[in-house]
Parts: structure tokens; C-alpha cells; sequence
DNA sequence: GTACTTGAGTTCGATCATCAGACCAAACGG
DNA sequence: CCGTTTGGTCTGATGATCGAACTCAAGTAC
């Protein structure tokens, strides 16, 4: 890895989390792949991102086991189990900046599929556990800001679908 | 905020974090407010982090509300209630990185003062509450590796001791 | 089959961030 | 009052990121 990226000093598993998802864009690509965005061209319509740097990031995800790459053409990236296990993280960090920079409105809501809503705990409010992300539903809250963005990607993923399953065809 | 290190364009709770967290160093200063560190040359001794770097993240840490500067002369961080409501997203991260490096023997063990240890989910397991980091002692765990680091604060922080409370003088 | 379009990158020069180390001033200890 | 520690700032070198241009293979239209 080189300079400037990971924390070899440093005997703490704070610092080997961040030197794989640390980088600028790496949590926001994640989170793209959590929403059910697969294809290297949405991320980049999504995400404003050179593409040289989202190239890059795929690459070591895949080499850190986090995404899967498949289909030789053109590709489709998926989350493996040690990608998925970074949701609690994902959803803790979302939480704090939803209290921080919307309290009160959400920008985004998700729901137990079938039972109730998700607290910021990451638990349902009505059966008290807490699900993994193919068992979630993400819909648009009270503080999402349309007018920021409306490519394509940005558009299906307004409508209410569940994470891990991939977008409408465009 | 410069160039490459914000994301205006995206429309995400995440993405307000990443822009106050996201940068390099910025989460390993802040474990070590909750760690006891508190003062600007321990941080430096205990990161490896160049001077300019450090004044730059605690500058940006006491402007965006998540550390407080007492002190004139040689002052002290400590976290605001802002920073203090990072701890489960920072804790979520450390338990992903321990899990994927260091699987079975974790670095670092906290325990639920008076009451049992945490678990993954940051709930204590006797108790089945998620304390908060106040009530919280962190402890050296079988995947220590103490020859990584040999600065003072790294051997203080060896130390048994709770979360928040200020290091014993070296 | 051939032209055209799209998807998935790579390459490039310019700009920005980070690095280690030198320098500096205020606070502290005696 | 003088030397040391603390908490910085400044500087030149290096690395990371940027937008834009380019490549090249896969799919699509005809």
C-alpha cells in the first residue's frame, strides 16, 4: 500500500479498518453497493467520481475481499460476506451525521421489511432485533433534497426497494 | 472546505460524516480522546502523525464542534457530546477491523464497568445494555501486540483504565 | 457483416494534501 | 532570569486526486 494510506504503526484494529475503507470515496462506494448499485458506470454517474479513482478503490476492494467481481464483459461488483459485515458501521456513521447535520429529518428511512422501523441503534422498534441489510428497505425521508442531484442512478434509487437487490434497468 | 476532501454533490447523511471524519488521521485522533489522550504532544508521540497534520485535524475537530480547546497556553482536547456520539460508529469499525485481522483474539477487550464485557454489538453481556464510553474500561486483549509501540503513551494506555479519564502522569 | 454506441477502463498534466524536518514563540521549572 | 518543554508554523519534496482526453472491447442498429 502506498504512503499516505494505511497506519502501519499502529496496533490497533481502528487502523487496519481504515486502511481498507479510510480513502476518500471507499465508505460511499460501499454504500452505493449496500443500495443495490452494481455497475462501475452508475457508481460513477452517482458519485462524481474520476474514474480513474473509482478504478482504482474497485481494484483493492476486490483484492480486499470486500467485492466480488463478475462477468467478464462488463462487470458487476457484489458485496461479500466481509463487505456486508461492514454494515453496522456504515449505518452508525449515516445515523451520526443524520443527527448531526438533520436532526429530526432523516434524509433516509429504513424499515424492517415486514415489521417496523429502524431506530439508530440499527434495531427495529417492533421486534427488537437487529437485521441484516438483505432483510432492510430504504425509502426517502422527510429531510432528502431532491434538487441536488437527478442522474439516472440517483432517480431509481429515490424509489423504495430493498438493499442488496439491484436497481430498475434505466 | 479544500479540494478532495468534501462531497458536495451527494445528498447523504454519510457523506456530511466522511466530510468531518473522513480524512486521514481524523478517527485515530479521536479514539484517542476517548482513550484518555488528550493533549497535543502525546497525540503526536502516541500517531507518528506530522505536526502540521495534527494541528490542522484538531483545529478542524474544535471548528466543526466534536473537541473543546481549554486551556490558553498548553490546552487539552476533549470531546463535546457531538464527538462522545461517535463512539458506536467508532466502535463498529474497530469490531469489523478486529474480526477481519485479528479473529478470535481481539486487541483490545472493553467491559461494562462493574457489570460484564461488551460484545460485537457494543452491548455489555451481562447486562444487555449499550453503555455509553463513560461507563466503559478498556483493557489489552490476547491479540496485543506490545512491541509494535514503545512511546509513553502507548505504554499508559496499556494500563486497565476507563474511557474518558485522563492518562496517569508519565 | 459493418458502422455506431456504450461500458469500462487507462493515460496525462495540473493541482491539492501529506510527509519529514527545521524553525519559532509562549509557557513552565528551577 | 535562563534553559527546556510544549505547541505550534514553514518549507521543499513526494504522493494522491482531479478533469479531460484517449483506448479498446462488448453490445446494437441496420
Amino acid at each position: 500500500m502506498p504512503l499516505g494510506t494505511d497506519y502501519v504503526r499502529q496496533d490497533c484494529s481502528l487502523a487496519r479498518s481504515l486502511e481498507i475503507v479510510g480513502e476518500r470515496w471507499t465508505l460511499l462506494i460501499l454504500r452505493d453497493c449496500f443500495f443495490g448499485v452494481r455497475r462501475f458506470s452508475d457508481m460513477q454517474a452517482h458519485l462524481d467520481i474520476s474514474k480513474a479513482v473509482l478504478s482504482t478503490r474497485l481494484d483493492a476492494l476486490v483484492a480486499d475481499g470486500l467485492l466480488t467481481r463478475s462477468g467478464a464483459g462488463h462487470p458487476e461488483y457484489h458485496l461479500t460476506d466481509d463487505g456486508l459485515a461492514l454494515w453496522p458501521a456504515l449505518y452508525a456513521l449515516t445515523q451520526w451525521g443524520e443527527q448531526r447535520t438533520s436532526p429530526g429529518a432523516p434524509r433516509r428511512l429504513f424499515f424492517h421489511v415486514g415489521c417496523g422501523q429502524l431506530g439508530t441503534d440499527g434495531r427495529c422498534a417492533t421486534c427488537g432485533n437487529a437485521p441484516t441489510p438483505g432483510d432492510l428497505e430504504i425509502r426517502p425521508g422527510p429531510g432528502a433534497d431532491f434538487s441536488v442531484r437527478d442522474d439516472p442512478v440517483s432517480v431509481a434509487l429515490r424509489e423504495p426497494h430493498r438493499l442488496l437487490t439491484p436497481l430498475p434497468e434505466r
